[in-house]
RNA sequence: GGGGGUGUAGCUCAAUUGGUUAGAGCGCUGCCCUGUCACGGCAGAGGUUACGGGUUCGAGUCCCGCCACUCCCGCCA
């Protein structure tokens, strides 16, 4: 494939179309060309086009229609001297996106009608014979004019959403999506992986998301569910000696919506036997890079930086963080130690943490803006937010005269205050001071970016690993442990011997893949010796030995009888694909996507369904909704 | 479950402090036009202001409720 030049990602909705070119052309049924495909070396030939009346200009005496396939379009022109009078005037009567097939000759375009916009702008069609196959209807919206397409609201596209993908815009999402699932399976099956299958209807496992559930019509009561991901399965494959399993797999989650998020999605679901993280990395920085360079034609340096859970809470407040910009936290604990300021001394005294940041040039943010962010501090449980403005030669804040000069010093230094500046303040257990200025960070981001302050090179990819993260999370209001990935992660094996006396510190072998702020997947080496499995669900899990037996029993079982060391990692496959299409929403890389409340709109699902398939599943419902 | 935003012609949006017959561009219909490419020109049709109440002499505008879409928090092992 030729590739774009440079490092640029599609911008224009035809770049992909035109460099792309998959109709294969000895597969073309009643055309001869598609619409892209003519060029002025064609000049004098014979051919027949089918297509999409894109768009229609009848200057009277002559008319030109635009038709438009998959892969771009050609301009035809109707012209009456040349033609039996009851063609022009059904031409001249057609309907955007009616179906049509012209015959006709190629010709090169008088000089100084050329489009430049379009890669057949050099020539033309002159029609000798026009079908309708099919007229259209008159459109609920335009799809010809990308700019007034793009505006229209997302529920309309959606109701319409076949109209929606046949804009170039969404069709060159549908081939980039294409192009990536097929990347994937071929960089996988060069790495001598296999790509098994595995069963949708699945069994309850009631931890993690809320599930999707199938009622099983032979035995009443009973249900399969549908999986949040083939996280057993393939752990099972690995016991089966398949040793390197892949699959571009659907997975559910019964969650409520996000833009990127949906009920269904789908991930590049990967297990290996017989390696260690390194070996992950490895693997995964090769997909990349062949992904990068397959859908942008990007070459990314590997290997990606890692950084611990620890360092990425400390320097971003954030386990995804998004380094593609400054304004990282800076810790003054030490500088605020036995502060005369209580807040901060206090804080420091009782073992919390006073972390700082600097947003450059936000002086100026309203009180609006101050307001959402102490929101942010406050939904973490802190009493407020402390901040200096740093304008005018002064600092202005309400918390400034408790400072002492080394205390003023030390912040001016760390922070490399200057006139402009916004300084924002945490105060709190480690973890919470963290993730405060973390979420402000971004907020702060977000604002500087709309003001214009803070520009990012779209083509910009900052690839990192997060690791070490901790195994174990406390539950306060269950009293017990809880695994912060899932509880088949092993741990970092010198951290074993504390699973009884020190759980919080045992790290998690344990990894995440992220990109310019988004998670895109994440994994572990997992336990493979059936007793540290039991530990971890019975001891520090607490969930009672005959619930483990009922839950996961089969794992137990299975890893009796020679599991091999192994691991894995998934990868968040429309999350990929969005971020390769420049877009923040997975909708638009999804054909079919459900709304924020799970709906589809097209086909109006979830729907009612019969009494008659209720009774079949032994099913009563309580409080019907409607009638069918 | 909670918070924010949006909803006016087929589409995208206006509509001053609550005040005449709710406007514009595109689309649609008709007419004109032989080099356009978002063609152009003229004319026309098109509205239960999401829906249901309320306040008022008077509501697109204010209040209450409700629905849909959307963003975020919770949630997403």
């Amino acid at each position: 494939m030729d590739g774009l030049d440079g490092a640029q990602p599609p911008t224009s909705p035809f770049e992909n179309a035109q460099q792309i070119d998959t109709l294969c052309p000895d597969f073309r049924m009643k055309r001869t060309h598609h619409c892209n495909e003519l060029r002025a070396s064609d000049a004098g030939r014979a051919v027949i086009l089918t297509g999409w009346v894109h768009s229609r200009r009848d200057l009277g005496g002559v008319l030109f229609i635009d038709l438009r396939d998959r892969e771009g379009r050609t301009q035809t022109v109707f012209d009456p001297s040349d033609l039996p009078p009851a063609v022009f005037d059904v031409a001249s009567k057609l309907h955007a996106e009616s179906v049509i097939e012209i015959e006709g000759k190629v010709r090169v375009r008088p000089e100084g009608t050329r489009n430049i916009k379009i890669l057949s702008g050099e020539v033309e069609v002159q029609v000798q014979s026009m079908t309708v196959l099919n007229p259209s209807a008159i459109l609920p919206f335009q799809v010809d004019d990308p700019e007034v397409a793009n505006k229209v609201n997302e529920e309309l596209r959606l109701q319409y959403r076949y109209l929606d993908l046949r804009r170039p815009e969404m069709m060159r999402n549908l081939r980039l999506r294409s192009k990536v699932a097929i990347a994937t399976r071929s960089y996988m099956d060069d790495q001598g992986f296999l790509e098994v299958e595995t069963p949708t209807l699945f069994k309850s496992t009631p931890e993690g998301a809320r599930e999707f559930l199938v009622p099983n019509r032979r035995e009443p009561g009973t249900f399969y569910a549908l999986p949040q991901s083939p996280q057993q399965f393939k752990q099972i494959l690995m016991v089966s000696g398949v040793e390197r399993y892949f699959q571009l797999a659907r997975c559910y989650r019964d969650e409520d919506l996000r833009a990127d998020r949906q009920p269904e999605f789908t991930q590049v679901d990967i297990e290996m036997s017989f390696i260690e993280r390194e070996d992950i990395y490895v693997l995964i920085e090769g997909l990349l890079k062949r992904v990068w360079k397959t859908a942008l034609n990007m070459d990314i340096p590997t290997p990606f930086k890692r950084i611990s859970f620890e360092e990425a809470l400390n320097r971003w407040g954030i386990d995804k963080p998004d380094t593609r910009f400054g304004m990282e936290l800076v810790d003054f604990t030490e500088d605020f130690r036995g502060s005369k300021f209580g807040v901060f001394g206090n804080c420091v005294a009782g073992g919390g943490v006073v972390k700082a940041m600097n947003a450059k040039g936000l002086a100026g943010a309203t009180q609006g803006q101050i307001e959402t962010m102490t929101e942010y501090a406050k939904s973490f449980g802190a009493k407020g937010l402390a901040f200096i403005k740093v304008e005018n030669g002064e600092w202005k804040s309400p918390i400034v005269k408790f400072f002492n000069e080394a205390e003023k010093a030390a912040l001016t230094e760390k922070l490399g205050i200057e006139q402009g500046d916004l300084i924002l303040f945490a105060a709190d257990q480690w973890l919470n001071a963290c993730e405060i200025l973390g979420k402000i960070r971004l907020y702060c981001a977000e604002v500087l970016k709309a003001q214009g302050k803070l520009v990012i090179d779209p083509t910009r990819f900052d690839f990192l690993w997060v690791v070490e993260f901790p195994l174990l999370g406390f539950d306060r209001e269950m009293n017990r442990w809880y695994s912060s990935h899932h509880p088949f992660t092993a741990p970092v094996a010198e951290d074993i011997p504390f699973l009884k006396t020190d759980p919080k510190k045992v790290r998690g072998q344990h990894y995440d893949i992220v990109v310019n702020g988004v998670e895109l997947g994440g994994g572990s080496i997992r336990i493979h010796q059936p007793d540290v499995q039991k530990t971890i669900f019975e001891e520090l899990l607490q969930i009672p030995a005959e619930e483990t037996q009922l839950r996961f029993g089969y794992m137990l079982e299975a890893f009796k009888y020679g599991a091999p060391p192994h691991g894995g990692i998934a990868l968040g496959f429309d999350r990929l694909c969005a971020i390769l299409c420049g877009t923040t929403s997975i909708r638009d890389v999804i054909a079919f996507p459900k709304t924020a409340k799970g709906t589809c709109i097209m086909t109006s699902s979830p729907s009612a369904v019969t009494a008659r398939q209720l009774r079949d599943l032994h099913i009563e419902v309580k409080a019907a909704k409607k009638e069918v």
